[in-house]
DNA sequence: TTGTAGGCGTTATCAG
DNA sequence: CTGATAACGCCTACAA
């Protein structure tokens, strides 16, 4: 059962003109003559009609939604992003259908194919830890689809990129351990292939470097599927924590392995930031209630939404081929509280 | 710059054969000889051949795609709640348009009144803190819009629901509470209007009616905005704490408020649960890792999704006009750690 | 077995 | 100033 809704038809019919005209009027057309048209707005007001927005996306080859691409929506960092392009999206009159991959690149290859069967007007995508090839994106992108990544970006193609400065806000997170006196200073990492992984560990090793140590490469962990699976994070915690040189401690680099890694050291009754100092990536704020209250990196995840949003929609709006791209890196907010700052040892 | 794709006339007019023959053999039709519909679906696959869903909309008078309004994407509850809805819809070949009110009613009415322009199949719906007039989805409802209801439902409209059982939840956390030896316990609500709020307090007077204890209304606090102004829920936990005869348990019936009191009471230096011994409804993995670790409430909430998407799928789907709606209660889980575990008073 | 001719709701073009 | 017609991509009676 199905409500039927108002066409040009039926109030040409009532009124007994053509759809032209109705269609004319209803959009203000300086052809029709006033009383016409009040006659016709009249009419259509009280019937409460409503173009629809399925026969004007066929005539118009568009849609007027954007698609939107994450790996778990459930993740602070992602809803608040998403927050963030839904509110420009909205102002602007598009819709915005929202997906997650959970990582996996079958997921996204699904979800790729699907909404880009003419169901949307532009991609918003922060790819999946697993993927590593991206020829698929690649031809879409050739064949015109606007594309804006943010976060996870794809390098080998040329488009708005909205990301964090990644290797800043690592770089400023070790320097102030270093400062604090770490001397055995591990990371555990996202997926290696991505370009979050890469930047942020390069913040690391600029740190290290700037202090003189060695990079020390047992020290160095990663997590392929970003930490959404447990046990790949208790694994590598476990591997850290049994190593003969143990680390004193430890910058996460995604805001699940964040959250993960803290829980796990917390059940094994390891004193933060005493035995390990730790901070991580992320962007939920409850993380200042936790005890101890944990030092982070956060991401400007709504601006980012917001800049990726808008940036989506020029390329969407714009009547020429757009070949001057924009990198977008926003500063994120290092946040020091109780995990990683060491009074005296 | 849009990319063009190929549609059924392009295959058509590459093998000399006409739209429809095209179409038939697509869908495999039994009128189709092998050898053609081989042709063709060849041609089709390396072209790589999609039919367009617009199309398919404007001619089938549906959009293979359902709206969900909660009143905020970042809420823990509603992202679980919406993962839910999302896994199933996918299953079934349905776009997922996810919107949020933040507790406006003209938001709320703006997206409504979007949403149902034909571009929705169908609506779950969490209404909005404010909201407390529903004759616009009520006459939604009657002109034949499949909706479901979840979280805070709409009493008047006789269509299918998908709750937590409230009354049960907050009745065994009040429970928990009295045999903890707590004699002041107070809650704070969420919008009065909500059936969410009725529900929960019927549960917290349950459990002092059968303790004999008075029904003290000083102790009742509500927050309008359901606690998405932080000042509402200062303003309220204030007045509990200057209260002459202070409480010693708080009950906090919605995530928001939950968090938040807990930030307030921790900021404060209030010892919980010793000064006052705290449970609330939240939904976040993150509540174990306070501290004290928080005693919560926590809703079955990606059940709730699948649940919801699935009944409303079945109405879309129904032939027949559904006439028999269905109330779904599901358990939600009481979750005891230290914040409201009193060893000794 | 294949082709022709509408029609879904709208707007642009061309006529009057 | 207003109306008829075609077109967007697809499907389906009805013809051939």
């Amino acid at each position: 059962m199905k409500f039927e809704a108002a066409t040009i038809k039926d109030i040409a019919k009532a009124l007994g003109l053509s759809t032209s005209t109705v269609s004319r009027a209803l959009r203000d057309s300086y052809e029709i003559s006033e009383a016409t048209k009040k006659k016709i707005k009249d009419y259509a007001a009280q019937i409460n009609y409503r173009p629809n927005p399925v026969a004007l996306s066929l005539k118009e080859k568009r849609t007027l939604s954007i698609g939107v691409l994450v790996s778990e929506i459930a993740n602070t960092f992602f809803s608040q992003v998403i927050n963030g392009i839904e509110s420009i999206a909205y102002k602007n009159g598009y819709n915005v259908i929202i997906t997650q991959s959970k990582e996996s690149v079958e997921r996204e290859e699904m979800i790729l194919d699907y909404l880009t069967s003419r169901s949307i007007d532009g991609l918003i995508i922060s790819v999946s830890a697993e993927t590593n090839d991206f020829t698929n994106l690649k031809q879409l992108h050739e064949k015109g689809l606007p594309i804006v990544f943010f976060d996870r970006v794809v390098e080998e193609i040329n488009t708005h990129k909205v990301v964090t400065d990644n290797l800043d806000g690592v770089y400023r997170a070790t320097q102030h351990l270093l400062q604090n006196q770490c001397k055995r200073i591990s990371v555990i990492a996202n997926n290696a292939n991505l370009s979050i992984t890469k930047e942020r560990l390069a913040g690391y090793k600029k740190a290290l470097n700037e202090y003189k140590m060695n990079i020390d490469e047992s020290l160095i962990k990663y997590c392929d599927h970003g930490g959404l699976i447990v046990e790949e994070v208790e694994k590598v915690v476990d591997e850290l924590l049994t190593l003969k040189k143990k680390p004193d401690a430890m910058v996460l680099l995604a805001d699940k392995i964040t959250t993960e890694t803290f829980s796990i050291l917390k059940k094994k009754n390891i004193n933060m930031p005493q035995d390990i100092a730790v901070i991580g990536f992320n962007n939920s704020k409850y993380t200042s209630l936790f005890s101890p209250a944990l030092s982070v990196i956060s991401q400007p995840a709504f601006e980012m939404g917001e800049q990726a949003a808008q940036l989506l929609l020029n390329l969407i709006e714009s009547k020429r081929a757009v070949t001057d791209f924009k990198l977008e890196a926003l500063a994120p907010e290092i946040i020091i509280r109780e995990s990683s700052q060491i009074s005296s040892r």
